[in-house]
DNA sequence: AACGTCATGGTACGTTCGTATCACGAAACC
DNA sequence: GGTTTCGTGATACGAACGTACCATGACGTT
């Protein structure tokens, strides 16, 4: 072989060049050419990389995923030192919240890949079920642990509470993006829900 | 003026066409001439009462919340005479959710312009405040009322809890549309926060 | 040293899209 | 009753898109 160069690599470069353009422009506004001016290759070595445009955004929704899970679990774990699980359910959830450009370029993409796959029945199923599974058995670990430790409203459900609580984020994360709201409003209405789960009123908001 | 036809008429009927066409592909994958075709109309009419493809989403959009609207408030007035406050606001938020069809393309739909609204910040910023702001004032009232009759936990915050439900709602629904949860998973998550909230721990739900 | 294969560039092809243009029948107004 | 205006059809145009094709260095293998 040649050059030799690192395939997977390059593939990473190239769809974090599709979500930087498509986090600027719009999933739907982005072509093949884009993509490849953004990463600084021509459309050539796109193609070659992935073969088709599908798979060029399949595999970007995949590296998207993979970095905001990343991204969430390194704050809550930065969390986990100090004040006890509320913390780690705040960081959580805030986390989740758009309130940097990183955060908004995901809740963006992300939703852009939910309607996609609204009718593409097929494409990606697996994010779309895996990652909010996942995340939501994070969050009812937490609730439980709380529980456990008497800091929490013990007639609520664990899991039907961390799948509400994810939800409200999802929501309050769209209603931002769309200028509805302000990150500060929604992170009032967040908290305000969890002044009322857990037992101590304290607000260790940002 | 020759056959004198009904302008907004024939725009609401091209209108609709687009609501279905793009419920069924989606709507980032019609054209106009899918809307013809769909309308029954030929595509040089599409252009005639909407000049440009932009006018025409953007008129599909004043449309699908309008016909929305009517579907939810038509809803919270029929449960209006039986059994009280809490009725209504069940009502409220599960005709949010996308349980029929009609309620899924909604859901889809909206979802789709919530995407194009996040970077065409001029296209139809009305809709995306106007709407969830009136449906939040109109849960909010609600809220006060079953707080003055004494039905709900006082300590909680009407304007809050509103938008925190109808950001769950949001939330849930768009769970829903990508498979990741069922209708009924929905409603009960939604109704176990209702439970907490609500002083009776009856469920009213479907 | 020859060869085959990998990485890459350039470019062309066929399709589809939104929009513009040309044409024409019919009806209302003076 | 002629003229103007409205509703409608058919079709053409230019751009952009995804994909396919052809060419050509560069390098490891034999």
């Amino acid at each position: 072989m040649p050059k030799r160069v690192d395939h997977a690599e390059r593939r990473t470069d190239i769809a974090e060049a599709l979500i930087r353009v498509a986090g600027r422009r719009g999933l739907h506004a982005v072509g093949m050419r884009d993509v490849a001016a953004e990463a600084g290759v021509s459309l050539r070595l796109v193609q070659y990389y992935f073969q088709t445009k599908e798979k060029l955004l399949l595999f970007g929704l995949e590296q998207l995923a993979e970095r905001f899970g990343e991204r969430v679990s390194a704050r809550v774990r930065a969390a986990g030192d100090s004040p006890g699980p509320r913390a780690m359910v705040e960081a959580l959830l805030m986390a989740a919240l758009p309130a940097d450009d990183e955060s908004r370029t995901f809740h963006h993409l992300y939703t852009s890949y939910a309607v996609l796959a609204m009718t593409d029945r097929a494409l990606a199923a697996q994010p779309f079920i895996k990652n909010p599974d996942a995340a939501e058995d994070a969050l009812t670990e937490l609730l439980r642990q709380a529980q456990e430790a008497d800091l929490l409203d013990p007639d609520v459900d664990a899991r039907l509470e961390a799948a509400g609580l994810l939800a409200m984020s999802a929501g309050l994360g769209t209603s931002i993006l769309v200028g509805q709201r302000s990150p500060e409003s929604a992170t009032t209405v967040l908290d305000h829900h969890l002044n009322r789960i857990f037992r101590t009123g304290d607000a260790v908001l940002t």
